[in-house]
RNA sequence: GCGCCUGUAGCUCAAUGGAUAGAGCAUCGGAUUUCUAAUCCGGUGGUUGGGGGUUCGAGUCCCUCCAGGCGCGCCA
């Protein structure tokens, strides 16, 4: 926990010398000292000092601290910590110990949070953009969990309304078809084959049932693709549930006595032009029949009412001008807006031969996420769609995808995972007493190499908490890249398995440290670490 | 026309407002009598789309222009 000290004895310090509290960052860069912060310029502003002054007033009042080698104060205004080489040695000792636990913390609150993700419409089967939220949203829950948030999945079926209209009506001529009827296929009908696909199970069953057997199976199919690509949902809701109960009812009631609707021209409509959005939006169409807003509104309320204090929605781009719309509604509903998190992860252009594919399930046109997993499979296409920003946009080369599976990223960091495991196989077979590496002398870790790569270890709970209070998951792959860089570059040059058996086991102990490291990792981000590969 | 996202090395992408903008791929050159060469070391490669501004400090924030993507329905 040596961050966490020199955190908590800069933050002492400056309260002590300034009387104000300050959040103190620590960063890791080789050209100064161990780790250094940029403290001294946000205080310098307040005091009307210079950076460099209280840089070095907090550097000479902890100077005495025996834990630092050296303190420096860089020309600029940098605090740069040189740490207790011994000290840092036993950071290895404390990984060892908390196991799969390292890297966790409680900066979560126990936080309640909800992620809504996928919530693909059950008309068809999953496509690749789906693998992208579906990354995206499961590494985020596992990353939240781990930082001490309560975190829970769900995906909500959206098995009402138009779409499902024109499945059933999709499944039924085909089954007509099949029966030797002659009939017109519907207009903006589903003309994928998994349609003809049911329609033949139909028939050959003599089951008539267009509308919920299709969509039963169809949800069915994207939970087997889900759970293949290490997805499972905490929850499923289905949009006639949410219809069928009463809560649709209550939403215009309470906007009703809020004064939040109205009518005209023979709809419904929302005030929600009131807080912010760009006008007021229909609820309920002149015939009759609810637009989407409203039982998503409900549904939203259901999420609160079930005690959830923020929900996050990871969507595609073309819904952004969804969130001005829900954000809207809810404050009408009298709900704090900034409750709800639209994350909006940027779209996956598919590439093939040098081509972009335009995609259209209604058409049939779509390249299915199975068809992904066959051929990328599940760790690499997890990495891949993972070492990005949520908001960057994506080209996906299916053709190179696959040919590059092999230079996927992700399995250099297996690799480090793998080679570790290989050397403790080796070691046991030497002879070593490996289950006594809980007991190895740390001090003699003498190399600069191993403390580059104790520095590299102790920076992952900074990383988990920076992923999870950001909402941003890509940083784990990134961090686990750097710290598999700097394992292989600590193997090339060093032996662990030698003659001299003491060092053997501290060096094991190290390695054994980095193997914990990256298989934390590894799991947040759910991709397995093999033990060989 | 309005709104959201994006623009960083030949390509794909990083960089809580912090020190000399970094990785991978590609390319060129090296490394293994030893725990996995799916590895390591080095070289080449940049006016961060253009222009202004904010400040101790800007790839990052603000304004403006340019380019690309996506939206702007009583569809979801």
């Amino acid at each position: 926990m040596i961050k966490k000290y020199i955190k908590d004895r800069v933050k002492e310090t400056v309260k002590q010398l300034y009387r104000i509290e300050r959040e103190v960052d620590l960063t890791i860069n080789e050209k100064f000292g161990d780790f250094s912060t940029n403290v001294a310029f946000s205080i310098a502003k307040e005091m009307k000092k210079s950076p460099q002054e209280v840089a070095q007033e907090i550097a000479s009042k902890i100077e005495k601290d025996k834990k630092f080698a050296k303190i420096e104060v860089g020309g600029n205004g940098f605090l740069n910590f040189f740490v207790d080489r011994r000290l840092l040695a036993l950071e290895v000792e404390e990984i060892l110990k908390m196991g799969d636990a390292y890297g966790k913390s409680d900066v979560g609150e126990k936080e309640r949070v909800l992620i809504e993700y996928v919530s693909a419409n059950p008309t068809g089967p999953l496509v690749v953009v789906n693998a992208r939220a579906a990354a995206i949203g499961d590494s985020l829950i596992r990353i939240l969990n781990f930082a001490g948030f309560e975190a829970v999945s769900e995906f909500y079926v959206n098995d009402s309304g138009h779409q499902i209209d024109l499945l059933e009506q999709s499944v039924r001529t085909r089954y007509r078809e099949l029966s030797g009827e002659r009939v017109q296929f519907p207009q903006n009908g589903y003309h994928g084959n998994y349609i003809k696909a049911i329609a033949k199970e139909l028939l050959d069953k003599k089951i008539e049932e267009f509308r919920t057997y299709p969509v039963k199976k169809i949800v069915r199919e994207q939970r087997t693709t889900l759970e293949r690509f290490n997805v499972r949902f905490d929850s499923w809701v289905y949009e006639s549930k949410i219809r069928d109960s009463t809560l649709i009812n209550e939403v215009k009631t309470k906007l009703k006595s809020r004064d939040m609707i109205y009518e005209k021209d023979g709809a419904v409509w929302i005030r929600s032009s009131k807080f912010g959005d760009e006008k007021d939006r229909v609820l309920v169409k002149s015939n009759g029949e609810f637009t989407y807003i409203l039982p998503d509104l409900a549904y939203h309320l259901n999420k609160f009412s079930r005690g959830f204090e923020r929900l996050i929605n990871i969507l595609g781009p073309e819904h952004h001008g969804y969130i001005g719309r829900m954000k809207a509604g809810l404050e009408a509903l009298g709900y704090p807006p900034e409750n709800l998190v639209i994350l909006i992860a940027q779209q996956v252009n598919l590439i093939k031969e040098g081509k972009k594919i335009f995609m259209s399930k209604r058409e049939g046109e779509f390249i299915p996420m199975d068809e992904l997993l066959d051929e990328v499979g599940t760790d690499a296409t997890r990495f891949l769609f993972l070492l990005r920003k949520i908001s960057s946009h994506l080209d996906f080369d299916i053709d190179l995808a696959k040919k590059t599976a092999e230079e996927n990223p992700v399995y250099y960091v297996q690799y480090a995972h793998a080679r570790i495991c290989s050397i403790v196989v080796f070691a046991k077979k030497m002879g070593v007493a490996v289950e006594q590496i809980g007991s190895a002398e740390m001090s003699l870790l003498n190399e600069e190499k191993e403390y580059g790569l104790i520095k590299q270890l102790v920076t992952f709970p900074d990383i988990v908490e920076g992923a999870a209070s950001n909402l941003e998951p890509h940083r784990v792959p990134f961090y686990l890249i750097d710290l598999a860089t700097t394992f292989h570059n600590f193997y090339q040059r060093y032996r662990v398995v030698q003659d001299d058996q003491n060092l053997t086991l501290t060096r094991l102990a190290l390695v054994e440290a980095t193997r914990t490291v990256l298989k934390n990792g590894l799991n947040l981000i759910g991709v397995s670490a093999p033990e060989q590969m």
